[in-house]
RNA sequence: GGGUGCUUAGCUCAGCGGUAGAGCGUCGCCCUUACAAGGCGGUGGUCGUAGGUUCGAUCCCUACAGCACCCACCA
């Protein structure tokens, strides 16, 4: 083996060889276990947050496989419809042109084109991170068994009333032009202006004033409302008022939508371009009235001077009017919760428009009479409410029923290309024809249509058919198998049903709204089952300082780059290639050449990994630092070493188990050790503790292994008795091999490149270690007595250590050692670790100190009534060691005195459980016993 | 306005009704034949503040302060 671990030599090996070997597909054996990777934007790169949840569910997969499960880990990626449409479109502005040049089936021709070039870039990252997902089932959201899945949704949900098409009010985003659900806009506090507006009564002899932040909206207003218990407008109620720059009269109306302190008191009603004033106008029976196009220009339902005109630049013209007009009273600095569409950034503005909704609002009884309960958000809640499916950590369950008690009808509809088409057709006449194609639609209809059938132009909403992932993935609905374009089957329901309910669902926060629920209201709907019995909600990956990673701050990091390392100008390019705006990029580029002077170094995936792991606590947000991976690669490094020492000291061939037990303490306990350590692990698999789970591990393999273990081997594998070498040097090996296995769902590259050469050596032939069987803890035996043995030998030795390093004494200096005091136990414990004190502590062989001799000044260590002795002799200052005996003894003493004080209290030994009180008594004893024999030592000095 | 978190060592975070922990950093000694990406030994914390419950509180309860995040229609 090379002397150091070299991350991309071995990685580069496995992969591909793990892949050919069938082992990712599940076996068809065993309980079944799945887990639903969030399929990722087809056409995206991997990031941090992609890294991490991959991990989390490679670890889970890898494990559970070993495990003898049934394991299945369904991968596929999302069409992704606004963002991959944009992409597409931006090339094409690229080239001047617009989809409207392309027409549509060419322009869908051409995201095809983009998807089969760019499509493999995510699932190569992927195979980089190691991620062991069934690639044979890959799928798509917008393949053929997939598109059938949404289809036949749709269908099925019209047809039970509950999808419809109706004119309402939407979110609208002008720079797409598209609809966009509420959890697509982002309310986003901007600063502003509050207006104050006069309105003239009819008559001329009244007013009211009016207060609002968009002005130019007073075009469409319909009424102004006020309270109707505010007395300082009651006799205007009723009265009718001109509309300044219009030739419109509009009511005065009063409604207890309005807050009487707020602003003025009246509020400007406009139905068409605001949610509340919808609602109020519906109330009053007062009809919208439009002002924008769609594209949010001022149309022709305005007065004539402000037609044409952005809705800002008409914002403007109005304020200039009303200003000239003399009816602008006041202009105030305002702060204001603008509407922000997520994928465009620009200002949503609400449009009555022609949509296609889910409706979830609607209680019905199982006949389909009025009253009961919502069809699909009922099912939905009670899955979760009554336990059937558990969030970890638990607390997300409140975020996920609280939006489900809230929530309103979801705009499906999207007026793009890109996307699942709406099958539904329209006749001349404008009546609705459902179905899987316009024969299929005409022979559901209940009406016969007038003239020629045109399908609707709109997409679905991409969150549609991701809600259907838990199922559609295995073939639903299930009409024998589906097949890939390469022809091979990717699926088939009847078998593969076995895989719904998914095990748990690994994925983030902010997507409990757009999909988790919304995965679980299909599953139940359409399968009756739950989609996933447990949701792992995993933290968001942010910077070393905790902020968020975005390209404009330039702190992200590409995980491969973490993987591979990238030197400081590549990294300073890649980061500001995107960045249009000079000084952002500017600012970008000096955070990098600031953070990564020397650019950034090659960790590896398994470092990368474990990191992940280490860092995957319940905690919400992770911030993720190098350093923190170096650290992480170091511990690579050092399970590395520890296999080139065990495979170093092994002879040729396979190592054969020695007959009878075990020859030394040592191996008893590291194997006690071991077992304590895979129990804790399984354990923390099931809590989803990664984070204890790595540290579990790092600690066995670090501290006990490393440290004492194969330190205790040394003087084993080189001393005279045969037995005891061929013992440990077996159980060497045999404690390297299980902890291989237990790593292995965290690091798979160094433990699989490792394992190759350590697995034969036990005899064992299996093609990879990706196929071993998880470690079985029940079946390695337990032994108390000798953790107890170690225990001794560790405290004996750490003494020694500390007196070394606190009095200088060279480590390479080998110093006498006398022994003093102790009992039986102590004297057969000494006699039997002698070579392994003196090796280890670099001592020469211990000597006791009989009873009645004069001892000579040395510096000790008290284990029990043990006292471990360094004599004086050209090594030591004796007021040094005075001083730090004193030290020590005023440590104990306190540790004494906090003692005595619980002790003392009656009530403590009265209420206290004995165990407590009893171990207690037990710490008093040993302080004291600590305490008497450096009281000796002192006078002895 | 409603909801959810967080506050513990210099930094990043675990922990928990009964002796305060880890990684990184830092200090000292050491290239000891697996590993200097290492070894050995240190330093470092009145666990945000104030009350309460308890024999005992960093942990449970209440209030307060500060910091995040999510949801929501205040013109």
């Amino acid at each position: 083996m090379e002397k150091s671990f070299a991350p991309a030599q071995i990685e580069s090996k496995w992969y591909a060889r793990w892949e050919a070997s069938g082992a990712f597909q599940p076996p068809g054996q065993g309980e079944p276990y799945c887990i639903l990777l969030p399929p990722p934007n087809v056409t995206g790169t991997l990031h941090m947050g992609h890294a991490f949840q991959q991990t989390v569910m490679d670890m889970l997969t890898r494990y559970q496989r070993m495990r003898g499960m049934n394991a299945l880990w369904q991968v596929g990626t999302d069409h992704a419809g606004i963002a991959t449409q944009k992409i597409v479109e931006n090339q094409l502005a690229s080239e001047g042109r617009t989809r409207h040049d392309l027409g549509r089936d060419a322009f869908i021709e051409r995201v095809w084109k983009w998807k089969q070039e760019s499509g493999s870039t995510i699932t190569n990252q992927m195979r980089r991170l190691g991620v062991t997902a069934d690639w044979s089932r890959e799928r798509f959201t917008m393949d053929e068994g997939l598109s059938a899945a949404v289809r036949k949704v749709f269908i099925d949900w019209y047809r039970a009333g509950l999808i419809y098409r109706g004119n309402r009010l939407v979110n609208w985003d002008p720079a797409l032009g598209t609809a966009v659900s509420d959890l697509e806009v982002n309310n986003v506090e901007r600063d502003g202006h509050m207006w104050s507006i006069r309105y003239m009564t009819s008559d001329g002899k009244d007013s009211v004033v009016v207060a609002t932040t968009r002005p130019e909206t007073m075009l469409g207003d319909v009424a102004v409302a006020v309270h109707p218990d505010d007395e300082r407008f009651a006799h205007l109620v009723g009265k009718t008022l001109c509309l300044p720059l219009t030739d419109r009269l509009i009511p005065v109306i009063a409604d207890d939508y309005v807050d009487r302190d707020f602003g003025t008191g009246c509020v400007k009603i406009t139905p068409a371009h605001d949610f509340n004033d919808y609602a109020v106008g519906q109330r009053h029976n007062l009809p919208p009235i439009e002002i924008f196009t769609l594209e949010a220009k001022v149309n022709a339902n305005a007065p004539e001077r402000y037609r044409g005109l952005d809705r800002y630049d008409a914002r403007k013209l109005v304020l200039t009017d009303l200003e000239a007009a003399g009816l602008l009273v006041e202009t105030k600095a305002h702060k204001l919760q603008v509407p922000i569409s997520q994928r465009s950034e620009a200002v949503i503005e609400p449009m009555l428009t022609d949509q296609w909704f889910v409706d979830l609002t609607t209680d019905v009884q199982q006949d389909g009479r009025p009253g009961g309960r919502k069809a699909i958000t009922g099912p939905a809640l009670d899955a979760v409410r009554n336990g059937d499916i558990k969030f970890v950590p638990e607390n997300w369950t409140n975020t996920y029923t609280q939006w489900l008690d809230n929530i309103q009808d979801w705009c499906i509809s999207r007026q793009l290309w890109w996307g699942h088409r709406i099958p539904a057709w329209y006749d001349e006449a404008g009546n609705i024809f459902v179905g899987e194609d316009e024969a299929d639609a005409r022979a559901h209809a209940s009406t016969s249509p007038v003239g020629a059938l045109r399908q609707d132009n709109d997409v679905l909403d991409t969150w549609f058919s991701s809600a259907l992932w838990p199922f559609s993935t295995l073939g639903w609905p299930g009409h024998g198998p589906v097949r890939n374009e390469r022809g091979e089957v990717v699926a088939n329901w009847e078998q593969d049903k076995v895989f719904l309910p998914s095990a748990v669902l690994v994925t983030g926060f902010d997507i409990i709204f757009f999909w988790v629920a919304r995965m679980v209201m299909t599953t139940k709907y359409f399968t009756g089952q739950i989609p996933f019995r447990e949701v792992y909600i995993n933290a968001i990956v942010r910077d070393a300082e905790g902020k968020k990673m975005s390209k404009s701050k330039g702190n992200t990091l590409d995980p491969l780059d973490l993987i591979d390392g990238i030197e400081l100008e590549p990294l300073v390019t890649k980061s500001t290639k995107s960045l249009l705006i000079p000084q952002v990029r500017a600012k970008v580029e000096k955070r990098i050449r600031k953070d990564y002077p020397e650019g950034i170094p090659a960790i590896g995936t398994d470092a990368l990994r474990f990191t992940f792991a280490a860092l995957a606590s319940y905690s919400r947000t992770i911030n993720f630092d190098i350093k923190r991976a170096e650290g992480y690669k170091a511990f690579c490094n050092k399970l590395w070493n520890a296999a080139r020492f065990v495979l170093m000291n092994l002879p040729e061939g396979e190592i054969p188990a020695p007959a009878g037990a075990l020859a030394t303490e040592a191996e008893r306990w590291i194997l006690t050790r071991l077992k304590q350590t895979l129990v804790e692990v399984e354990q923390h698999y099931i809590t989803y503790r990664f984070d204890h789970l790595a540290q579990t591990l790092y600690e066995f393999v670090w501290n006990e292994y490393c440290d004492w273990f194969l330190e205790l081997s040394k003087p084993a594998l080189n001393g005279d008795d045969a037995v005891a070498a061929a013992s440990t040097r077996h159980t060497l090996l045999v404690v390297l091999e299980t902890v291989l296995r237990a790593l292995h769902p965290i690091i798979p590259f160094i433990t699989e490149e490792i394992w190759q050469t350590a697995g034969p050596k036990l005899g064992l032939h299996e093609h990879t270690l990706l196929q071993r069987p998880w470690p079985n803890a029940g079946a390695i035996a337990e032994d108390n007595a000798a953790a107890n043995e170690i225990e001794w030998f560790k405290n004996v030795l750490s003494g020694i250590r500390k007196i070394r390093s606190e009095m200088n004494i060279s480590p390479a200096k080998v110093i006498p050692l006398l022994l003093a005091d102790g009992d039986t136990e102590d004297r057969t414990r000494a006699a039997k670790f002698a070579p392994q004190i003196a090796f280890l502590a670099r001592t020469e062989a211990p000597q006791w100190i009989a009873a009645g001799t004069t001892e000579s000044a040395a510096a000790a260590a008290v284990v029990g009534t043990l006292r471990v002795m360094i004599p004086l002799a050209g090594l030591i200052d004796l007021d040094a060691e005075k001083t730090r005996i004193s030290k020590e003894m005023s440590r104990i003493e306190i540790e004494i005195r906090k003692c005595e004080g619980k002790l003392g209290n009656a009530n403590f030994v009265a209420h206290a459980p004995a165990d407590v009180v009893a171990q207690e008594r037990q710490r008093i004893f040993d302080w004291n016993t600590t305490l008497t024999a450096l009281r000796e030592q002192a006078a002895k000095l």
